[in-house]
RNA sequence: GGGGGUGUGCCCGAGCGGCCAAUGGGGCCAGACUGUAAAUCUGGUGGCUCUGCCUUCACAGGUUCGAAUCCUGUCGCCCCCA
């Protein structure tokens, strides 16, 4: 196929791009493989240690779709072996569940499940970097590490910031970008796309590409999608996240909690949409903007039409306070039940809207639970709660149940 | 191998023998307001058979009428020396 004019292509690049480093070297490559009708590879990494694809990732694996649709050739990595090794960011995770084998593989198959709905799998090339790091003997690994010295590592930002703030520091965790680096050599990647945080190991891939005669690989780098609670970036572990898995109302949901000032980025990170367009849209009422933004990004995920419904639903559901469509059912055993009534703080907790009885009292104090379709407050803990099969129970706005009355 | 620090509730961080379920901040929850945004205000934030009782301050022992606070040991982390 025939490649796009560079300045085309390079339009297509820069969007929701932080940082193309070297900058002018990009030029020069896309004007070599677009004369010489060889695609430039594109790599994109990632380890299969947990498996929620987010929209944070989604950042890059949109970029690696955009070259694709460019012509060129998208590289996936599992770091399979990396992997093994635990995640150096979330130490007490990867203390607690040690990762086997089995469930690197299995994270690996499900996270390009996931991938696939970004990425065009059919026309990627995927490898997994234990297939050279597990037949590397030490002295190999020993022979790659005499290549990068420590005051380098120490450059990096979260080592320096860990050295300053006196957390620790593992030994492996030094050999992370060194394996990433490593990764680059093997493929031989033209381009690496990923988040401004992963600036040293692009750098150190080139270092290891030259000492090894390859072109050195340029780093394609998009900002860090920030998370629904707009401040740090969204992670699994932060809890901020939204997956690409999830249902489309569930996704609505969150992006109408998402802050007003993440709109513009989410825009131009997650769509297409003309940037024009965009600040037209958000010179409106943001709450318009952001409907768009949500169902924009639903119909991708979920086919067109989805976003709309979604939306629908939501003005329904949150916007004029109707009853949820999917309200769940809690069974508390007939034996709680006295008489046909239960205590206030009990039904709370056996329903499982409170975690504890001590919980429910609190809401309860606070006014926040509430019984009956009319929504009625309860008034007192031990307010004595006449119950029935398929009445609704509430605590705030977003927990809510209907009451079952099993056996036992 | 030696020496010195340090370990508190979801997180950060006070407390350093009784008045400590433990100050403060963040987060989170509930209420008001609202666009289930932000900002703001109020209250809450170990458990229970709740005017009281029980279990918490790395872990295990000990000293005391009484310990998060003192002692001993174990473990983790940090720093310095070799």
């Amino acid at each position: 196929m025939a490649f796009l004019p560079v300045a085309e292509q390079l339009a297509v690049i820069r969007r929701g791009v932080e940082k193309i480093v070297p900058e002018q070297e990009l030029e020069q490559r896309l004007e070599s493989s677009r004369a010489s009708g060889v695609p430039l590879r594109v790599k994109y990494g990632i380890d299969p240690t947990g498996i929620d694809v987010h929209l944070g990732h989604t950042v890059p694996l949109r970029k690696l779709r955009q070259f694709q649709d460019l012509g060129h050739q998208a590289v996936i990595i599992i770091g399979n072996a990396t992997a093994l090794v635990g995640d150096p960011s979330g130490r007490d995770q990867a203390r607690s569940r040690k990762l086997t084998p089995e469930d690197v593989e299995r994270n690996a198959r499900d996270y390009l499940a996931q991938v696939g709905r970004v990425v065009d799998l059919d026309r990627a090339e995927v490898h997994r970097n234990a297939n050279w790091f597990g037949p590397m003997a030490f002295t190999d690994l020993l022979s790659l590490c005499g290549k990068v010295t420590v005051a380098q590592l120490l450059t990096r930002d979260d080592f320096s910031k860990r050295m300053a703030a006196g957390t620790p520091i593992f030994l492996h965790e030094c050999l992370y970008p060194v394996m990433q680096a490593w990764d680059s050599v093997m493929i031989r990647s033209d381009i690496e796309l990923g988040g401004t945080e992963q600036l040293y190991s692009f750098m150190l891939a080139r270092d290891l590409q030259r000492t090894q005669g390859l072109p050195e690989q340029i780093g394609v780098m998009s900002p860090i999608l920030v998370g629904l609670d707009g401040v740090r970036r969204m992670g699994k572990s932060l809890g901020n996240y939204i997956g690409v898995a999830e249902p489309a109302y569930d996704m609505m949901k969150k992006f109408m909690q998402l802050p007003d000032d993440c709109m513009r980025m989410y825009f131009e990170l997650l769509t297409t949409a003309p940037l024009d367009d965009v600040g037209r849209l958000l010179g409106g009422h943001p709450k318009q903007a952001k409907l768009t933004l949500a169902k924009t990004v639903i119909d991708e995920y979920h086919g067109a039409g989805a976003g709309d419904e979604a939306a629908a639903r939501w003005q329904r559901e949150i916007g004029e306070g109707a009853l949820p469509e999917d309200i769940p059912i809690a069974t508390i055993p007939a034996s709680a039940v006295q008489d046909g009534h239960i205590s206030a703080a009990q039904l709370l907790k056996l329903a499982g809207l409170c975690a504890s009885t001590s919980d429910a009292r609190r809401a309860i104090q606070q006014g926040g639970a509430y019984i009956g379709d009319d929504k009625r407050a309860i008034a007192s803990h031990d307010e004595a709660i006449p119950v029935s099969s398929g009445m609704l129970i509430r605590v705030g706005k977003k927990r809510i149940c209907r009451l079952e009355i099993g056996g036992g």
